[in-house]
Parts: structure tokens; C-alpha cells; sequence
RNA sequence: GGCGCCAUCGUCAAGUGGUUAAGACACCGCCCUUUCACGGCGGGUUCAUGGGUUCGAAUCCCAUUGGCGUCACCA
């Protein structure tokens, strides 16, 4: 039989941000589709009224886009045969396969009011107080117009098993199933409901998401049964965890730092890096080791059989990594204009000055936002103490700073602005050097650290006396000579 | 607690009965170097524990331990 063209979903309650875990969740299901040359929809899961927030269906498109990550259905413009997309909007077709779901006898009323205790002493869940009553009574209730949920009938023994891509056969007992609620007292169905029938209505046929599905699947599975309905291939994932003060690990949240892409974003990592990190937490290409993807190579390597079973830890020193590999990739151009405004105001010389820093700054940054930290020096002169003249291999002391640093400023005081740029300084401390016959790295530690202020800087000495020009570059050193005489 | 899932370096991971147990990040050392970074070279650290099965087990089975998930008119 030839086989059915694939269509995977991402389906998420509009909550407002897009933790790290669900994006994982959307590209995978997402590089399967196309790896696949299938479909991926996107289906927004607003059931529950309550904890819905204004604008958020526009962010998860935004925030999906900026991904790289495109529906081929979806809510408004985005379109498709199978609308509509938000489960808000699909409420009559809920509403009849209930109904429907009672007639064949997998579903009933149940007229109990919420409040009430229904539960019984080993069972857990609802007492199925409403399971078997009488169709008159039924009757009267409807007739009467009296609140009810519809509630999925459960076998009451035996047990459920169903197949996952990755964990093999997983098999539950069907006493640990409640008569679940499908249709809500609002008309609304639950989760587990709308789900089931979205997705086969959607022609789903990979249904890719998180681990906590795994127990409530049987559910799932025992409805589309019920129907009749093929059953769909279930692919799910392990969760993303995040590392802990202590050490030990939990589930990734908010405490363990910037968590949803938005976060990541605002703090100057691309969002190609992050992409890029997250397909790899988590899988593996089966055929290369390489590290770096654009999207159009996770397609064409993705596959379900390089999926990790068990959790992983999110890990920022490698996202810095990817992100740095971006960044080293990137022009000059380009990232200067990324990074102009994580670096705030900035004084006229560092302005002019901004092409030729960020050159230096680019292959040596992670993420956009530690450039402030970057340059803090910059700006302005930090205190510094003499020990930081003070170099092994340089031969470095405090003492030869206070020899050589008053030559090397009367020696600069006869460059002239027009002169005053890299190759020039070099070339004139060179000849100074060589004269003296001194080590290279002697004097340029000092100049370096006259001029800066600490002991690591991104740049030479010469690169910081020409983005800190003449006269900031001379105001600096006669500053720091001073100091040091004073000691 | 019941039920379920998971278990290879600190982290991401390759590995599907016979390997010197890949690779990447991080870490350490060396080289390069006007510092750091970049780049190059090298290094240490891993099969949770205990039983089986087998000539042989990281790979298969069982138990233990640990981690995680789930038990809603949330998704």
C-alpha cells in the first residue's frame, strides 16, 4: 500500500511565550513533516477560557516565523482545507461527536454537580455515579435543560496498549482510567477530547509531542476505537530539564534562568543558534557529526531514529558555543548592525570607532548582550590595581611599566591624529622595540594595560589606542603613569 | 502512594552481543600570539548497583536504586 502523505502537528494552548520545550516540540514535528515532504499545521488549543491570553496566537505565529518554522495550515492567513484551526471555533463539531461518541455507547451523561464528591475508596477518579442511569431519567434531565458534562466510558478491566516510535509497546491497565470528561459544562471539550478528533479530522498522522502525554494516551487510543477511527503514529518526546543550584535537575522552567525563545532572543543569541541548539537537544544526525545546521540541513538529516529517549539538560556553555559559531560565521556588517543596540550610548570616538570594535568583539562573544560588559572599559578608565603590570612570560613587572611607559608616551605624543590609526602605532612601537632590542609582548602588555585598565581586553594595544584615539589614548596612559609613580 | 517512562563522560551524545566505548561543549596542558579570544595539537573523566542468559554484555532478561511524568469540567 502506498503510503499516506505525512502530516505532524504542533498544537499549543495560547498562553503567551514559547517555552524552549514546546519550541523543540514544533520543530520536530515540523523537520519531520518536510523531511518527510509532508504537511505541519498549526492548531491553536484555547479550551480552557481561563487561563487564555489576549494576543497570544499572533505571538505564537510570530514567534514560530522568527524560528524558520512555517505551517502549511493554520489559523487566519495562514489557511488550509481542514479549518477552523482554533479548537474555540469548533465547538459544534465537538459537540456531535459527544453526542455521537453516546450512541455508540463509548460516552454518557453525567448530570453530577462539580462540587459534589464523587469519588469511591480505592478508585481514584469520578465513582461513574452517572454511568448506567436509566434513559428516562436521561430524558428528563435533558428536557429539563439540566447542566451536564459527557463523560467517556472506560472498559473496566483488561488492559490498553498501543505503540510509540520510541518507547516500543506501552501497555496501562484500564482500571487506572477514569470516565473522563470530553465535553466540558461550558460546551467546551477537554483535551483529551478535542484532540483525538482535531487530529483525525486534520488527517494527523504523526502526533509528536511530550512525555506527560504518554499515560493519557490509552485514553486517546480507546476513543479512536470507539470511533473506528485508523490510528495515528505516536512519537513522544522526552522533556527538556534544566539544571539546578544544588545540581540536580527538573523539568526546564522559569527559575533556571531565560527559558523561552523570546527570552533568548532579547538577550542577542540568533535565532537560527537557538534553533539550531534545541534540534539538537535531544537528536542526533545518524550520519554525520556535524554540530552546525541551517534548517534546510536539519530537514535533510532529520530522522526519527536519531530521537533520544531520555531527558536532556539544557545547557547554556553550548548554546554559547553555537552562538558564538554563528556570530564568527557572520560579516562584519551584519553584526555590527545586530550590535549597535545592545551596546547602548555610546561617546563620539567609540561611534566612530563602532565598525573596527566590532571586529574585534564579534569572534569573541557569545550573545549579544555581554558586549556592555564588553566595552564598560571603554567608556571609561577603570581603577586599576599595579599588579596587573605583571606578566611571566612577558617578563612583566610594575617596575618596567615605570620605565618604559614614559618613553612610549613621549613616543606617541609625536604621532599625529592623522597617523593615528593600527597599522601606523604598530609600526612606530615596532621600530621602538626593536631599537631597544626588548621582547614584543614586554611593552605591549604595558601600553595595553595603561590604556585599558584590565588585564583582558578584546583587541592589542595598538587596536585600543586606535579606537580610543589620540587624545583619550594619551589622557589614559599619563593617568595611569601617574598612579603608578605615586606608588 | 498506584500506574507509566527513563538510566553511556559534568553536559549533549554515537553505540543495537565481540570497538583501544566515536564526536561536540565545558575543563586542563602545550603551540601560535601586542592580552584574551580565534586557530592548531594533546589530555583526563563515562557504561547507576546487584543478579542472571551467553564462549563473550554498555548492548538481552530480572531485581534494586535513582530521576522524571501522570493520576482535573488544565493542556
Amino acid at each position: 500500500m502506498a503510503d499516506k502523505k505525512v502530516r505532524t502537528r504542533f498544537a499549543p494552548s495560547p498562553t503567551g511565550f514559547m517555552h524552549i520545550g514546546n519550541l523543540r516540540t514544533a520543530l520536530y514535528a515540523y523537520l519531520f513533516a518536510k523531511a518527510e515532504h509532508g504537511d505541519f499545521i498549526l492548531r491553536i488549543e484555547d479550551t480552557d477560557r481561563a487561563r487564555y491570553v489576549e494576543g497570544a496566537v499572533d505571538f505564537i505565529k510570530r514567534t514560530l516565523s522568527a524560528a524558520g518554522i512555517v505551517p502549511d495550515e493554520g489559523p487566519d492567513d495562514i489557511g488550509g482545507d481542514c479549518g477552523p484551526y482554533v479548537q474555540s471555533e469548533r465547538m459544534e463539531i465537538y459537540k456531535e461527536y459527544a453526542v455521537k461518541l453516546v450512541e455508540l455507547g463509548h460516552a454518557y451523561y453525567c448530570f453530577c454537580d462539580p462540587g459534589e464528591t464523587h469519588t469511591s475508596g480505592d478508585f481514584g477518579g469520578y465513582d461513574r455515579h452517572c454511568r448506567d442511569l436509566p434513559q428516562e431519567e436521561i430524558d428528563a434531565h435533558l428536557k429539563n435543560g439540566d447542566p451536564y458534562v459527557i463523560r467517556q466510558k472506560m472498559p473496566l478491566d483488561g488492559e490498553t496498549t498501543y505503540f510509540d516510535v520510541l518507547h516500543g509497546n506501552i501497555t496501562i491497565p484500564n482500571s487506572e482510567l477514569e470516565d473522563q470528561v470530553l465535553l466540558k459544562r461550558d460546551g467546551m471539550p477537554t483535551y483529551n477530547f478535542a484532540n483525538v478528533i482535531d487530529d483525525h479530522l486534520m488527517g494527523v498522522t504523526h502526533i509528536i509531542r511530550g512525555a506527560e502525554f504518554i499515560t493519557s494516551t490509552p485514553k486517546h487510543v480507546l476513543l479512536y476505537k470507539g470511533y473506528g477511527w485508523e490510528l495515528p503514529t505516536f512519537i513522544h518526546l522526552a522533556p527538556v530539564m534544566g539544571k539546578n543550584e544544588d545540581g540536580s535537575v527538573s523539568k526546564l522552567s522559569k527559575r533556571h534562568g531565560s527559558t523561552s525563545f523570546e527570552d533568548l532572543v532579547n538577550e542577542g543569541y540568533l535565532p537560527e543558534a537557538i534553533v539550531n541548539y534545541v534540534a539538537l537537544l535531544g537528536w542526533s544526525p545518524k550520519t554525520t557529526n556535524q554540530e552546525i545546521f541551517s534548517m534546510a540541513e536539519l530537514i535533510a538529516a532529520f530522522s526519527l531514529e536519531g530521537l533520544s529517549k531520555s531527558p536532556a539538560v539544557f545547557d547554556y556553555d553550548k548554546l554559547n558555543w553555537v552562538s558564538g559559531e554563528y556570530y564568527k560565521a557572520m560579516g562584519d556588517e551584519e553584526f555590527a548592525g545586530r550590535a549597535r543596540k545592545f551596546a547602548g550610548e555610546l561617546p563620539d570616538y567609540l561611534e566612530a570607532h563602532w565598525a573596527k570594535l566590532c571586529s574585534l568583539l564579534r569572534t569573541r562573544i557569545s550573545h549579544l548582550s555581554e558586549i556592555p560588559r564588553e566595552i564598560a572599559f571603554l567608556k571609561e578608565q577603570p581603577a586599576f590595581d599595579a599588579a596587573l603590570y605583571t606578566n611571566k612570560r612577558n617578563k612583566v613587572t610594575p617596575e618596567k611599566a615605570l620605565e618604559l611607559l614614559p618613553e612610549m608616551i613621549e613616543l606617541l605624543e609625536q604621532v599625529t591624529e592623522a597617523d593615528w590609526n593600527n597599522d601606523a602605532l604598530y609600526a612606530r612601537l615596532n621600530a621602538y622595540i626593536e631599537e631597544k632590542g626588548l621582547k614584543k609582548g614586554l611593552p605591549m602588555w604595558i601600553l595595553r594595560i595603561g590604556v585599558a585598565g584590565q588585564s583582558v581586553t578584546p583587541g592589542g594595544a595598538t587596536e585600543l589606542l586606535e579606537i580610543l584615539g589620540r587624545e583619550n589614548s594619551l589622557a589614559r596612559l599619563k593617568k595611569s603613569l601617574a598612579n603608578l609613580q605615586a606608588l
